[in-house]
Parts: structure tokens; sequence; C-alpha cells
DNA sequence: CGGTGGACCTGCTGGC
DNA sequence: TGCCAGCAGGTCCACC
């Protein structure tokens, strides 16, 4: 489900709602790929105020006051919501978080592909569980210049290498597709092929896909929602993805998608080689 | 170390 | 109408 633009949108919608609040109860409802420690949340979290929400990569971390948070993956299928404790359970909510004043925090993942754990906060300020991770897309270190010498000597595709985690954070498969269009690279060439000047287009062409993803909420395809259950809107901006077979926005091809790495992608053959 | 492919899960859709 | 293959926004691990 979501990539930069929807765990975006998502820290947003926590931040307006979270901050503030005094957690009071943790209940783990049971299966998620990470097990719940739900004594030492308790422990952790109990009679703790939530100080702010932040984005890293993918994750999401939900700070307290001290020196613990709680570190979130959406994965697939994952979404938070607050709501009064009288709403009704959903179906595959997995944790719930009781806030002072009625209301929960939810978290629930039909595919647990995602987890919500307690977390410490290192000395740099982050989960350790967040090293290794890549460069933000969105800040400056983010550059043709870096990504050039970075994906030298590399034979994966260049699709694969701007998804990698450890190379770029955020750019998961919906964005890798619609960006590598709008540079006008073949998702299929080689990482370590692409010169000076691909690469400067295809760093500018993900901060301007993501910049507008933001801007409009992220794609709702399928599951993704945000925290209130409204729907992104950048999945009406799609020129490729999902779209095999239409015409290609820019000269009218016929739009291609391959299996890369067991993911789809789409492109179009003309305007990009 | 780098590249590839499968595993992990459930739910929905499209074709027959 | 009903069934089933195939596919889904992510990550991790084993194997070459």
């Amino acid at each position: 489900m979501p990539e930069l633009p929807e765990v975006e949108t998502v820290v947003k919608a926590l931040g307006l709602a979270l901050p503030g609040r005094e957690v009071i109860g943790v209940r783990f409802l049971g299966a998620m790929r990470l097990p719940f420690d739900e004594a030492l949340a308790r422990r952790l979290l109990r009679g703790r105020a939530i100080v702010g929400v932040r984005r890293r990569a993918k994750y999401i971390v939900i700070d307290l006051d001290g020196p613990s948070a709680l570190l979130a993956h959406l994965g697939m299928t994952g979404h938070f919501r607050v709501e009064a404790e009288s709403e009704p359970r959903a179906r595959h909510d997995r944790v719930v978080f009781s806030l002072r004043g009625g209301d929960e925090l939810r978290y629930a993942d039909a595919r647990r592909f995602g987890f919500v754990v307690p977390a410490g906060i290192g000395p740099d300020g982050w989960p350790a569980e967040l090293s290794g991770l890549g460069v933000e897309p969105l800040e400056r270190a983010f550059s043709g210049r870096a990504m050039l010498d970075r994906a030298a000597g590399r034979s994966c595709p260049v699709k694969n290498f701007i998804m990698d985690q450890a190379v770029v954070v955020g750019v998961g498969n919906i964005y890798a597709s619609e960006a590598l269009w709008g540079a006008r690279v073949d998702p299929r060439r080689p990482a370590g092929d692409l010169d000076g000047g691909d690469w400067d287009r295809l760093v500018a062409s993900i901060k301007k896909v993501l910049r507008k993803a933001i801007r409009q909420g992220g794609s709702t395809i399928r599951n993704y929602r945000t925290v209130d259950g409204s729907e992104g809107g950048f999945q009406r901006s799609l020129n490729v993805y999902g779209k095999a077979g239409e015409a290609c926005p820019a000269c009218g091809s016929a739009i291609m998608m391959v299996r890369q790495g067991g993911r789809s992608s789409f492109f179009c053959p003309k305007c990009q080689d």
C-alpha cells in the first residue's frame, strides 16, 4: 500500500490528532509480523503523552515524552485510525492504544506485513531499527551526482535500484514507474549504465512525483486510506502505473507491463529508452 | 558483495 | 452464480 507520499500523509494526520494525548492502555489483539510485547509496551507507554509523529523512509515514529516511542511500518495494508472507543472494532485491528479522553489509536492490517512495536530512541535521535537506510529523496543529499556514483558498476535494473531502501528510501512500485516515465528512462536499463544526465533527470523526476503525490494525499488504488478514512488523489495523476495497453500520455504508444524482481513495471517503449 | 527468486499473508478481481 | 488463478502500494532471507 504505502510509499513515501502515503506514509507522509498518515504522519501529518497523526501529527494533528495525537500530540498531547496520554496513553492510558495498550491491547495487543494478535497476529502481527513482529510480536508485540504487551507488558513492555504498558511499562514504557502507559501514562506517557504523545509529543510528536515523524517519518523516516516508510517508517512512522510516534514519540512519547521520555526516551520511548512507537515504531510502525504499514507494510502493504496497514493503517491507523483514531476514533472513539465506542466505535466498533474493525476486522483486522491488531493493536489498540487507549487515549485519555475516550479515543483509541487503532492499528489494523489485513495482510500482516506491517507492524507496530515499542522502541527506544538512540543517540542519533532515531530508533536503532532504522539504521542502514538510504538517503531521503526530498533532501539535498539525494542528487544526480550522488546516484551516479552510487550506481557505478551495478547491473541490476534501474527500477529495482531506485526501490532499494539502502540506496534511497520511500520509492516503491508505483512511484518508481511514474518517475522513470517522467525522466524517459527505460526501467530495464542496468543502473550502472545511466550517465550523469540520466541521473539528473531521474532524481528530479522522483522529487517532482513524490512532492506532487504528497500534495494530493498519496494514491488510493485499492486499500490505502488516510487516518480519517479518506482517499488520496494522486491516482488521478498516474501516467503509466496500472495502465498496460493504454495510450502513453506523451506519445500515444501502448504502455507496456513487464515483471521485474517479482513486481509489475509499467513504461512507454517509445518514450523511455 | 551483488543479483535473483521465493516466502510471508489475506482479500479482491477477472476470466472461464 | 461459482470457482480459482493471479495479483496487490513491502521487506526479508536463502541461495548462487
